[in-house]
DNA sequence: TTGTAAGCGTTATCAA
DNA sequence: TTGATAACGCTTACAA
């Protein structure tokens, strides 16, 4: 059996406080005692029982972080970063994969294992502006992205617009004038896909084309698979781009190979840029252009968002927090 | 605050117990009384408090996965399947990122994070051979991949070498000769590297080939930088095979794009096969062919093998599972 | 600076 | 088939 409290406190001749104190690095305990103790611990190879702290307590030291899949290699690299950030806090992930599917995504927010977490980072895939009502506004709640908006939970954004037109504007800066766009969701005005389309319009808009919906490339999921599938369609339909804005990393990387596969060269018969800067973007054949942000900020912010609200006797007011980016330059645009 | 048991059973006007019985699946309760703890629980919207089951019962429920990195996609991917096996098995799994760090390899091993889990699937990059001894024996563990062998521990392992000899072979099938290999570990003998080498060698053996260390590319860590780079030293220095075995996808997608971006076709000039068919296998270009293994199976071993041993009052026998592979014919072998 | 004792919310034992 | 009650191992008033 493993050592409890008690045998260290026994062996150390104090009592099970003290123990508690120096495990705690409670202040006021004598050196001479803190040594005592702390050799009894090692002597026993005490570790503490996490269940008994977390049920005294009322926390459970670990927080949920709920993504489509880890397979997507956005979604891997966003959990790497927040895995990091948590562990210097001291604090355990749990990750929920919801698969992008509704019902799942509900689960996650409050499911049983919601019950088992101090808080939850939240990045939607399926839910929409319409379910703003069903976020819990009693437990620690952080949205990522900017599909739900809501004044009751805190956010942290990717200034999806702003970085969409500015990647639409760098494709027009260096000349080109058909550009496609791939991966919308038609009729999707919140998700990342209406905003940095709506982006993608603002761009195009100011530079005073005129937009051409032969140019929109709609599929499902943003997998490499559709990313193909929807240039390839808009090819055999006979538009021809001169650039492709991938409204993901690796929709860009299957348009990108799709297009190569088909004789087209990169970049510079059809310049192509991506979103995100996935580790992948820098080792593409060739190298892809893409928006860029931070994804340790992204989880360190959201992290200290979480736990302003674990300490706060109050709850503090939502807040908002707008993730900085810029757009990288490869060779897919040459 | 959140409902208790006390308050279901209040309201339901039964004992605590009853109410355990009911949410534990007792069988010997009245369909009546059930109903109404059950209409009593979705009244107060009850959950069950994780940590105090935990600690009366003495297990968290929780699992462990120690691996390098989630931003490697082969780790990615394996992860996914780990979480969705144990999602199945009403599990939750804890990452601990090593970093390949032989120091958090260990705390992995031994380190608080250690004692909140039922058990731990452990993936070492750092550690070797020498270090079985330091392997725990009295908590469940199992050990993926063949980096140290341990009587006293199970496995789940790849059939590295096997693997390695089949890819090989099917390059030298399709008529290749002057095989590079690329992300050697010069001296390993136990780890994947030194696994794979030694299918690798044994191929070529059989197939009366002589060892030609010009073909033999060494790099550290196993990202497609590495590959890239080590291709890049070989052609350098006038090496130029006729087809590449990247110890890895990862490996061989970085050294097929620098030879592309060399100019060199592939498969026409050089034909390339990596290990360990990541889902990125399928979309780069060219295809990818590779070593496949399936993850789920591995996963659901791996958690078969743990969760025997939570079962077991005896520690059962340590068991050593062989995953099945087979080679996956694509785009960059013609 | 340290100790005593009461609980945190479950499950397990035993009795009814 | 159900109920009382004692743990599980820890933290925290409160006392000393």
């Amino acid at each position: 059996m493993a050592a409890t409290m008690q045998d260290v406190a026994q062996l150390a001749g104090v009592s099970v406080k003290t123990v508690s104190n120096v495990v705690n690095d409670y202040p006021y305990v004598r050196t001479e005692t803190r040594e005592r103790v702390m050799s009894a611990i090692a002597d026993l190879g005490y570790q503490i029982n996490a269940s008994a702290r977390n049920l005294r307590r009322g926390r459970t030291g670990m927080i949920g972080l709920a993504l489509p899949m880890l397979s997507l290699p956005y979604f891997a690299e966003l959990a790497e970063s927040v895995i990091t950030a948590a562990e210097e806090r001291g604090l355990v992930v749990i990750i929920e994969q919801t698969g992008s599917d509704r019902r799942r995504e509900l689960d996650a927010l409050h499911g049983a294992r919601r019950a088992m977490t101090d808080g939850l980072i939240y990045s939607p895939l399926a839910l929409g502006a319409e379910d703003e009502e069903l976020l819990p506004t009693s437990s620690p709640l952080v949205l990522l992205g900017e599909r739900i908006f809501s004044d009751r939970v805190d956010h942290v954004t990717m200034r999806n617009v702003e970085a969409a037109k500015a990647a639409t504007e760098y494709l027009l800066g260096i000349g080109r004038r058909r550009i496609a766009v791939v991966g919308v969701h038609p009729g999707e005005v919140v998700g990342s896909a209406g905003l940095r389309l709506q982006g993608y319009e603002e761009a195009l808009a100011e530079a005073g084309i005129e937009r051409d919906p032969a140019l929109y490339g709609a599929v499902g999921p943003w997998g490499r698979a559709n990313g193909a599938q929807a240039i390839g369609t808009m090819l055999d339909a006979g538009t021809v781009p001169d650039a492709v804005f991938g409204l993901n990393d690796t929709l860009a990387l299957g348009a990108m190979h799709e297009m190569q596969v088909r004789g087209l060269r990169v970049p510079e018969d059809v310049a192509v840029i991506g979103f995100d800067d996935i580790e992948e973007a820098q080792y593409s054949t060739p190298t892809l252009s893409s928006a860029h942000f931070d994804r340790d900020e992204v989880a360190r912010t959201a992290l200290q968002l979480l736990e302003a609200r674990f300490a706060a006797r109050v709850p503090p007011e939502p807040r908002r927090v707008a993730t900085e980016f810029r757009i990288v330059e490869r060779g897919s645009t040459g």
